[in-house]
DNA sequence: CTATGGCCCTGGTTGC
DNA sequence: TGCAACCAGGGCCATA
């Protein structure tokens, strides 16, 4: 399921190939896609323009459109469960997945999405869509000092804080689950009855799994998520606890045990991320 | 403010 | 073997 980590990694390999290119024309085959605009206004949108500059804030691809130099508005690109974004040379099928594709003045930029649960959004401002987000976890505003007072402003489970895009942008399940084993926190446990020593461990935790699976270009698993050019993340070679029910604890040995946490899969291990008392 | 549950979707897995 | 029921999962929305 794509994250940050595998969000970062499309938009780094996308660069080379859609960065300055421009857009001739527009192909929507699942309309749902684009979240309401019809194809006809999203064509009449995009068709001449030229794509800028590409950017990533939280799970959202950002695509900078130009009309002769002056700003055209922005193509956001949410991948969901399924979705990928790649740019084949023309004539090359992505398959049966196709959502929307935009041809290019070199190659086609291609939105394939197996379960169409992705979004292709077209914004004059994308503000729109980006602004209730909370800090980048990767980000200067996500300092420990802010994570240990806004945990206590809030008073929920922990995991499910994480996973709120407006409290922190770019979790999803993998990493979250992840972080909170390296930090021996564990997930249902209160955002204000976490001790200082565990917030400070847990912001660095979440830095360092992030910083990690990028440089892995992310994890695959189930066939999903896919580089830009095709080939698999490694990262889920170095998971601690997802999927890994059963399995040995890699710090303690303990098997780790599957729970469901606001209808999230949930893996922990229950000697290093001991339960809360209460709640 | 927080928690819960439905919905969107499909392919893979499970159960009979 | 065949087929139906079930499930995962991110974000959004309605409800309590």
């Amino acid at each position: 399921m794509p994250e940050l980590p595998e969000v970062e990694t499309t938009v780094r390999l996308l660069r080379p190939d859609a960065e300055g290119r421009r857009i001739r024309t527009s192909q929507v085959t699942w309309p749902r896609t684009l979240g309401g605009l019809t194809p006809a206004r999203f064509e009449r949108a995009v068709a001449g323009c030229e794509i800028a500059r590409i950017w990533r804030r939280a799970k959202f691809i950002v695509m900078d459109l130009e009309r002769r130099g002056r700003s055209a508005g922005h193509l956001l690109v949410h991948l969901r469960m399924s979705g990928r974004l790649l740019v084949e040379p023309d004539g090359v099928d992505p398959g049966g997945y196709r959502r929307v594709s935009l041809a290019l003045d070199r190659g086609t930029l291609h939105f394939v999405d197996v379960r169409k649960f992705g979004r292709f959004l077209f914004r004059e401002d994308p503000d729109e869509v980006l602004a209730d987000l909370g800090p980048e976890p990767l980000g200067e505003a996500f300092s420990s000092t802010w994570l240990r007072e806004a945990l206590k402003r809030r008073k929920r489970a922990l995991k499910p804080l994480l996973l709120d895009q407006g409290f922190v942008a770019g979790l999803g399940n993998i990493y979250v689950d992840e972080s909170l084993h390296r930090a021996g926190i564990h997930p249902l446990r209160r955002s204000d009855r976490v001790p200082r020593r565990s917030v400070d461990r847990l912001h660095a935790e979440i830095r360092a799994t992030l910083r990690e699976a990028i440089e892995r270009e992310g994890s695959s698993f189930d066939g999903f998520y896919r580089t830009p050019e095709g080939r698999p993340g490694s990262y889920q070679d170095q998971f601690r606890v997802y999927g890994r029910e059963g399995k040995p604890c890699r710090s303690c040995g303990r098997p780790i045990k599957r729970l469901v946490v606001g209808q999230r899969g949930t893996h922990v291990c229950t000697r290093c991320q001991p339960a809360p008392r209460s709640l």
